[in-house]
DNA sequence: TAGCCGTGGGT
DNA sequence: TACCCAAGGCT
């Protein structure tokens, strides 16, 4: 048998040892092709693919597999995304943070069932052109659903190699040198495969913290591990600290217990989610005094205090609630009853606001009647 | 390049 | 408690 395209032989050790790994200690995942399957032919959904990497950026295996279930059931092919409301995907991606994400998936869906006739494109490039799909999530693709040799580099592949080759240039810098390592690894046989046990060590052996390197399937040929310190890599760069950011929310309930919600604005922060009104948050220092922003005058009481910590911000939120008999006209407003709250598009820092002045109402909760 | 963009779990 | 971190993308 001809000897294998990749550079070294040492890399070659590293892919077939980390494939046979993979083979028998691999994760089991709502959107995963097991290798067992793949050698009997089954070929992975792109669109499930394509759907879990995106749910995937950034976010744990843990918090996505609840919401990659309930879309594709919702949602079973691209055609069916692309022919969405706005509003229910947005509802349906409530919770799981990085809205801009599902903005551009319902983009994408659409962009996929008009121009390309509902079939996903194969290359990395043409996956790159689309809306909400990097540099990492085109290799995913690519190599997950096409098996085309496409170098996958995601937070735990940069770990992984830094690791192997005690890479000590910082991150993101390192970026490049890591997907020229990845590159000469790579087997031509097995390209979906080895991006997937890559990912694998990184989330279960080549952790953060505590590495376990004895269960390791390549500890031989680990630089990091031989110069005794796995754990200082990959280097990055200091951090910001987080500034404090102080505002108010105003829950208005009517007689029936509907609140007053509203859209926020297509871009930034939370774009295109609800909220009940709240003022800008940079106002003031003094969150006692912020009524003043109210969307309307009324007897608005004290209902609390939350924080929340965003990326690069934290968020002090002082509560009002208003209940309200004559209701007064708000531009751009709605009143959600009781049983529609838990299921609107909220992000979880406007459900801790209103669960300060209404508890429980955020909560879905099984029909009174049928579990009496 | 670096800031913006969520959330929940682990330590 | 405070900090880190997770299958990143966009501007």
């Amino acid at each position: 048998m001809k000897a294998h395209p990749s550079i070294n032989r040492g890399a070659n050790q590293v892919a077939s040892a980390l494939l046979d790994w993979y083979d028998a200690h691999h994760r089991e995942l709502p959107w995963r092709v097991p290798p067992r399957d793949l050698k009997l032919g089954v070929r992975p959904d792109p669109y499930c693919i394509w759907l879990s990497e995106v749910m995937l950026q950034q976010t744990t295996v843990e918090a996505v597999k609840s919401y990659f279930t309930a879309f594709v059931e919702q949602w079973p092919d691209v055609f069916a995304l692309a022919a969405a409301d706005n509003s229910d995907v947005m509802r349906a991606w409530a919770g799981l943070g990085y809205y801009s994400r599902a903005r551009n998936l319902k983009a994408c869906a659409e962009t996929i069932a008009t121009q390309y006739a509902g079939v996903f494109p194969e290359t990395e490039e043409q996956l790159r052109s689309l809306p909400g799909i990097g540099p990492y999530t085109a290799a995913a693709i690519a190599s997950i659903a096409f098996n085309r040799p496409a170098a996958v580099v995601d937070g735990n592949i940069e770990r992984v190699i830094s690791r192997l080759y005690a890479i000590a240039t910082p991150l993101p810098a390192a970026k490049i040198e890591i997907k020229q390592r990845v590159t000469e690894i790579l087997p031509f046989d097995r390209p979906g495969d080895f991006a997937q046990a890559m990912m694998d060590l990184g989330a279960t052996i080549c952790s953060p913290k505590r590495p376990k390197c004895m269960l390791c399937p390549i500890k031989e040929h680990c630089a990091a591990l031989a110069n005794g310190d796995p754990e200082i890599y990959p280097a990055k760069a200091a951090k910001k600290a987080k500034p404090l950011r102080q505002g108010a929310a105003f829950i208005a309930v009517r007689d029936d217990g509907a609140i007053l919600l509203r859209t926020r604005p297509e871009s930034g922060l939370l774009g295109g989610m609800s909220e009940p009104p709240t003022s800008d948050w940079n106002s003031r220092q003094d969150g006692a005094t912020t009524i003043e922003a109210a969307p309307f005058a009324a007897e608005w009481r004290p209902a609390g205090a939350i924080r929340h910590v965003f990326t690069h911000f934290e968020l002090a939120l002082t509560v009002w609630r208003a209940d309200i008999k004559e209701l007064p006209a708000v531009p751009d407003a709605w009143w959600s009853p009781p049983e529609q709250i838990p299921g609107e598009a909220l992000p979880t820092v406007m459900k801790k606001a209103i669960e300060a002045a209404i508890p429980g109402a955020t909560k879905k909760r099984p029909d009174r009647k049928g579990t009496a």
